[in-house]
RNA sequence: GGGCUCAUAGCUCAGACGGUUAGAGCGCACGCCUGAUAAGCGUGAGGUCGGUGGUUCGAUUCCACUUGAGCCCA
């Protein structure tokens, strides 16, 4: 009937059996096409680049962003979920350039961009299988047989449109980006290469004085660049700073105040003011090589100005700095750059004409003392980044480049993201939402190969024009071939007829920011709006998505730049930000620290069950967590073999009565422990919906934990009996009935969460008994609560018993009386509960009667305390007045009258207080000799005095826990009937006699044969020796 | 350098709108239970809640500063 469960198989090995089984009757794809028709709830799949290898953290981000869609496929959404690829970008080109041994543009170049691109192409799945691979092993359920991949010409097509989009809104215009530049290899540096280049080494800083205009005052700036100062056009401060302006050594000086130490010798402060009233103060260029085209010279604001180094006055020349560019654009300021690609100064600059400009830097200096220009400089070390293939000292340099207007719609940023819910909240309102407050144009130009080619045709005649579609590229272009593909250098190629002046158009050499890719997954994946318009309207906005909290300026940033400039709206509803996987030493993994952890090897050790589970119940999915490979055997051996542990016990007596649970559908227990865990599990259900509908994993997580615990060491550990009867009696089926729902509950509450377990379970309980149940775990509908099966009485009284017992157990550790030891009786300070808990209690802890109510004033001393969250609130100050006043009364007295229902009133400060059961904790400590034990305000004592009676019993039940000890390590089966010698003791012996009914029905025994000549295992019981053999009947 | 996050037992982590004796798991020691166990239960040892200062009757919790770590950006 049912399929016994094989104990020597590892819980990989099942994994492994559910993997076939899902793969053979095609379940992956029935859940991805479930609920046609349905109401949508939609994932976006964040693309991976398949050009690395997948490590542990992986898994996280895959178990996080499988968990919430199979949950909204049970409860009957239809949820599209398509894998990606992110395909394009540098680190392809760079791996490509390490594998054919060439390095820089000149050299690809030389190789020939046709191959090279070719090579790109080849290079990007070259991990893909162990991608697929671990994505399976893990249960990630995505559609990867049609991801989206974006250097696909369907892909790209879709962002030529998105661009197209924007460049008609205006939003798309050219401009200059700063960048790090090599002058020797004329080349701009990714800030991958440039961090490679990092040396400290020795500059110089200056001090250097500019002349207010019309007044006999100078704004005193510091620098580390000399030779930006010719292409200077503005100084800026922080309006927020206060400055003063000094007299020192006879010149009128303006600097932060902060800062003041920076002067030599002594000054008088004559003025103060904040930088809101120096800005749009004019003063003297310092260098007139050339004159700008538009008004320049006076003082701006920046955030990015500190009071940490120099004056708090900051030289600004937007040519050669990022943050001066910002500022440059902010303000529209005119950009000097008297400095060539060469990065030797232009002929303008006529004394240093030539000169490569940090050849330049002492003679600048030299002039400007010479001028007294000058205040003073000084020598400084820092960590400055030089060419990693050349050492030349790299230069921040402007170069053209194409942006997006971002700044322009960021109050449409701010407010698109105020409509999105972030876990946790503090990255919306915090990390990004900071960046949305001060966000910057977004340069979406890159000087490289392999991308999306940036689809912009100029003409000499200074016509420019986008191109939007596959389509409109035909229509108008000059030469282009049916099969085009869209990547350099083949585009390149496509000439356009200028409408303007008829001259031939050329395409830019640019590629785009491979993140302008990713963020046009919502529409793209699609092949939107060229296809399936109906359905990206559909799942747009995506309901959930989740990735890793790096992405926050990444792909959650682009995906909302795009579908704000675009859509103006929010591509996403939901975000559950990941926190990163660290070594055991709390280290962010990484090759070359030898400490990244494959996830494989965690899978093929401990299975993908236990994996998921310790990530789900770690710790909040966005802290960082520290991972090893214990803490996921601790999380298999703590909830995963518990909860495997109940179904096999279900199976392995339901197989011997056969007892088919669809033939008691309609079965109503009467039984309080029945009613007990169908209560805690409808609770269960209740919660758990409600954790998932609000991407609480963590918590809904360690809910069904707790509950698999109580249902294993509360619930089967009290009803094991039930199970053992030999009749099928309406109490047996009401056990079975119940378990049996339990566990066929639970797997469909669980499964979310452990696809692999609960499908064994559900396979085995379900669809092996009705061949009409659906044929997964994860095509079923999750399960829907029953209120009325809720008590919450109940569920309290049982919480209260349970504690009694927990009290109970610590009494007998205390005074070291085993439970095997039957005791007369318990007196409890708790309140009376019904008659059934209190069988309960007897039976787990073994006493003959147990009183509620009791007094326990004989026992124990007590202790009064003001309850401080109730009394604290009303009396706030007179507190100490209170706990002296109480600590001054007869305890027990105040105690007993208080529990009694009584108050006393005391005077404190003239204040009138009553105290009473509500403002009071009554607190016991046990007394010596006494086997007391309390918790908070309940407390249990144990009449530890033992009759000759309760000593006998006490040696029954040691000895049948002998027998069936040995019937176990004989490897007897449950049902064999055995024969019992006994020997060697004639106490025990006499007691044997005594009880012998008792204990041959306890052990199966058919009949007890003393001091038979043969060999026995000697025992200990209680101290007394017993020689014991048992033997089973044929 | 800037922004954000984190710091609680040997380890991994909870927690507290400010309140009584700060919890759990693992590990360690001792004991118990077992006719489901890859188990379970109890007790004990183990904490200046990173540091300093402030607000308060009361701070591990709130505030300021500070130290260290992580992420992102320069």
């Amino acid at each position: 009937m049912y399929k016994k469960i094989d104990p020597g198989k590892s819980f990989v090995e099942r994994e492994m059996d559910i993997l076939k089984l899902w793969e053979e009757k095609n379940i992956i794809k029935k859940s991805l096409e479930a609920n046609e028709g349905a109401e949508y709830f939609t994932f976006y799949d964040g693309p991976p680049t398949a050009n690395g290898k997948p490590h542990i953290g992986h898994v996280v981000t895959r178990v996080m962003k499988d968990l919430i869609p199979r949950y909204r496929v049970m409860k009957g959404y239809r949820v599209l979920r398509k894998a990606g690829w992110d395909t394009h970008g540098l680190p392809v080109e760079l791996e490509v350039e390490k594998s054919l041994g060439i390095s820089g543009k000149p050299e690809i170049e030389k190789y020939g961009v046709e191959d090279f691109i070719k090579k790109c192409k080849d290079s990007v799945f070259t991990y893909s299988k162990e991608w697929k691979e671990m994505s399976e092993r893990v249960g990630y359920w995505i559609d990867m047989e049609n991801p989206y991949v974006t250097y696909h010409n369907n892909y790209i097509e879709s962002v030529w449109w998105a661009l197209k989009q924007m460049w008609n809104k205006g939003l798309i215009y050219k401009g200059h980006k700063i960048v790090p530049y090599c002058p020797r290899c004329g080349t701009a540096l990714s800030s991958h290469e440039v961090a490679q280049g990092y040396k400290e080494v020795k500059d110089s800083s200056i001090y250097v004085k500019f002349k207010v205009k019309g007044e006999d005052k100078y704004f005193l700036v510091w620098t580390t660049t000399p030779w930006t100062l010719p292409s200077n056009v503005a100084l800026t401060v922080n309006r927020k700073y206060d400055y003063v302006e000094v007299v020192h050594k006879g010149e009128h000086l303006i600097l932060a105040e902060a800062l003041l130490s920076k002067l030599d010798g002594e000054y008088e402060i004559v003025a103060r003011f904040k930088g809101e009233d120096l800005l749009g103060m004019e003063y003297e260029q310092m260098f007139k090589f050339v004159t700008p085209d538009k008004k320049a010279f006076y003082v701006t604001h920046g955030d990015y100005v500190t009071l940490t180094d120099g004056t708090g006055i900051v030289h600004t020349a937007p040519a050669f700095g990022e943050e001066d560019s910002i500022t440059g654009r902010n303000y529209d300021l005119p950009l000097i750059n008297l400095v060539n690609p060469e990065g030797k100064f232009k002929e303008e600059v006529t004394p240093w004409a030539g000169m490569f400009v940090k050849k330049a830097d002492p003679k600048i200096i030299e002039y400007l003392k010479e001028n007294n220009i000058l205040y003073k400089s000084e020598q400084f070390t820092h960590s400055y980044p030089f060419c990693w293939r050349c050492d030349t000292h790299l230069l921040y340099y402007p170069r053209e480049s194409w942006f997006v207007r971002m700044s322009e719609l960021r109050d449409k940023l701010v407010e698109n993201n105020n409509r999105i819910k972030w876990y946790p909240e503090t990255i919306g309102t915090g990390r990004f939402g900071n960046f949305l407050e001060n966000v910057i144009d977004w340069g979406i130009s890159r000087e490289r190969y392999w991308g999306t080619p940036l689809p912009i045709w100029e003409c000499e005649c200074g016509h420019r024009e986008m191109i939007g579609s596959i389509a409109e590229l035909k229509e108008k272009g000059i030469n282009v071939p049916d099969d085009i593909e869209l990547h350099k250098p083949y585009i390149d190629e496509v000439k356009l007829k200028c409408e303007h002046c008829g001259g031939e158009m050329k395409r830019v050499s640019e590629v785009i920011d491979c993140w302008f890719d990713s963020g046009s997954m919502p529409f793209a994946q699609h092949h939107y709006p060229f296809e399936n318009k109906e359905l990206f309207e559909k799942n747009f906005p995506a309901q959930f998505i989740s990735e890793a909290v790096d992405q926050t300026r990444g792909w959650f940033y682009t995906l909302l730049a795009i579908s704000t400039a675009i859509f103006d709206r929010n591509p996403f509803e939901n975000c559950v930000v990941l926190g990163h996987v660290l070594d055991k030493n709390g280290l962010k993994m990484s090759k070359h620290k030898g400490n990244v952890l494959s996830p494989f090897v965690v899978l093929d050790n401990e299975g993908a069950d236990a994996l998921r589970w310790y990530f789900y119940t770690a710790s909040a999915p966005w802290l960082p967590s520290r991972f090893y490979e214990d803490a996921v055997i601790e999380a298999q051996r703590k909830f995963l073999s518990t909860l495997w542990n109940v179904y096999s016990f279900y199976v392995l007596y339901a197989e011997l009565d056969q007892f088919d649970p669809t033939k008691y559908e309609d079965f109503v227990s009467g039984n309080v422990m029945d009613k007990w865990i169908m209560s805690r599990l409808n609770t269960l259900i209740k919660r758990v919906d409600d954790d998932l509908a609000n991407y609480r994993i963590t918590q809904g997580a360690l809910a069904i934990e707790e509950f698999v615990d109580e249902l294993s060491n509360w619930y089967v550990r009290r009803n094991r009996a039930r199970f053992w009867a030999e009749e099928l009696t309406d109490d047996k089926v009401g056990a079975y009935v119940t378990l049996y729902r339990v566990l066929k509950t639970l797997s469909l509450v669980a499964a979310p969460f452990i696809p692999f377990m609960t499908e064994e379970i559900y396979q085995n309980l379900v669809v092996n008994l009705d061949k009409n149940a659906p044929e997964s775990v994860h095509l079923c509908r999750w399960p829907e609560v029953n209120e009325e099966l809720i008590d919450m009485d109940l569920e309290g009284e049982m919480e209260e018993a349970y504690r009694i017992v927990k009290l109970g157990r610590s009494a007998r550790n205390a005074v070291n009386i085993k439970n095997r030891q039957p005791l007369s009786k318990m007196l409890v300070s708790a309140k009376h509960l019904p008659e059934y808990y209190g069988d309960i209690i007897k039976d787990e802890l073994n006493i003959k009667e147990i009183e509620f109510g009791a007094d326990l004033s004989k026992y124990v001393n007590f202790e009064v305390k003001p309850n401080l969250p109730v009394l604290g609130k009303l009396y706030g100050r007179l507190i100490p007045g209170i706990r002296k006043a109480i600590g001054s009364m007869n305890q027990m007295e105040l105690a007993q009258r208080v529990q009694n229902g009584g108050s006393v009133v005391i005077n404190v400060d003239g204040a009138e207080i009553e105290l009473n059961s509500e403002n009071l904790l009554v607190t016991m400590q046990g007394l010596e000799g006494y086997a007391f034990a309390g918790e908070g305000t309940i407390g249990v004592v144990l009449d530890t005095h033992i009759t000759e009676a309760l000593r006998e019993e006490g040696h029954v039940r040691e000895i049948i826990s002998k027998i069936q000890n040995m019937r176990k390590e004989s490897g007897f089966e449950v049902s064999d009937k055995i024969k019992l010698y006994v020997a060697g003791n004639e106490m025990l012996e006499e007691i044997i006699k005594k009880f012998a009914d008792y204990i041959m029905g306890e052990t199966l025994t058919e009949e007890i044969i003393y001091n038979a000549d043969r060999e026995y295992s000697e025992t200990n019981i209680n101290g007394e020796k017993l020689n014991l053999a048992v033997e089973v009947v044929k």
